[in-house]
DNA sequence: GAATTGACATACGGAGCGTATGCATGTTCA
DNA sequence: TGAACATGCATACGCTCCGTATGTCAATTC
């Protein structure tokens, strides 16, 4: 049986990783405090220390989390493209927006990398990634683009994407610099598909 | 006149930027310890926090030194080179080989957007990227490739190019990643030119 | 040569993390 | 069913570390 205590148990975690979420999102990994944190989800840092273990574990369970939401949204806009080239464009342009939101950007983008290293190493495997590389995988595939390291280009185009977020969020005029971003974008996309 | 007194402040500064260039590359930003590492230089946080404010003035100036070194290499690659799109290839791929050291991965690409946020509002206006939009603004000036927002652009490759440092450095077989990586950020580039 | 400025050291307080310990509830098994 | 055991979580403690306030001594100024 399910069992009511493996229950609870499940919603604790939920809860503190709601919570840090949030934190996280506001104050940044280094300046969230457990104890704050914890108090807020009606916890302590008790709570904490056993289910993930440290800080640390904590912030992978948060990413983990937001990771697999990217990947899901990412794959429901490709999927409802005409053509599969679209399908890709359309999901990187999608990648870009997600990347504009204040909490993937500080969380998944700047303290991610800082705190756990390269994303490719996380426990949780980048399911965000493997979604436009297995896309552009199709394309070669199909031969709709010339052969290409999928891994390479995806992580590449990523790259882009989220400097370009970076860039716009912390422009003054968002909307001339996405513009402007997403042009240099299709650019190099583009440079895919020549013979 | 010069000053004994001014030169040996300046002898103290770049000692404390030295022994920090060093305790962040190892250990990290967060977990550098500021008590060790002005020990290590014959100094004590006093000196820190009168020349510098605090911890994150500290590393702010060893920034600004490793932007500095990295704007002076890739203007010396790019000058080098027997055309100007050459020259800008060329550039990137050592921005991408320096993007491979360990203390630059780590303090200007890893700690340093966590730490300050995007590279863009810096203080120390970013030499490194203001290098290749300049280039690439003569490009479109030439009328090598067609018009295209500068800044964007080299935000874009640039970000490409850190990403891929990142995905090599992380690798099991790095020279395998490596030509993959400069395979697909050659066809990247190349949407640059294309009509 | 007295006064002032500034470079740097020392001393202090507060916050935060991780661990060790305690408790209370649920589970297992005779 | 009740006693032994395991586990989710809270409490208590020590340690490290940052930032600031204060002190000191040399150098410069007049």
């Amino acid at each position: 049986m399910a069992g009511r205590r493996a229950q609870m148990m499940e919603e604790t975690k939920a809860k503190l990783v709601r919570a840090a979420r949030q934190a996280f999102a506001e104050t940044g990994f280094a300046d969230a405090s457990m104890d704050e944190l914890t108090a807020g989800a009606g916890l302590t840092r008790g709570a904490l220390y056993h289910h993930f273990g440290d800080k640390k574990g904590l912030l992978q369970a948060v990413i983990a989390q937001i990771d697999g939401e990217m990947a899901a949204r990412l794959a429901v806009v490709g999927e409802r493209a005409e053509t599969p080239w679209r399908g890709l464009l359309d999901e990187y342009r999608a990648y870009l927006e997600m990347a504009l939101e204040p909490e993937i950007q500080r969380i998944l983008l700047l303290d991610g990398p800082a705190v756990l290293g390269d994303p490719s190493r996380w426990p949780t495997q980048n399911a965000c990634l493997a979604e436009t590389t297995r896309r552009i995988r199709a394309l070669v595939a199909d031969g709709a683009i010339p052969p290409v390291d999928p891994e390479a280009a995806a992580r590449l185009l990523n790259g882009a994407s989220l400097h370009a977020a970076l860039w716009v969020a912390a422009s003054d005029e968002p909307e001339a610099v996405l513009a402007k971003a997403l042009d240099a974008f299709r650019r190099l996309a583009e440079g895919l598909v020549r013979a």
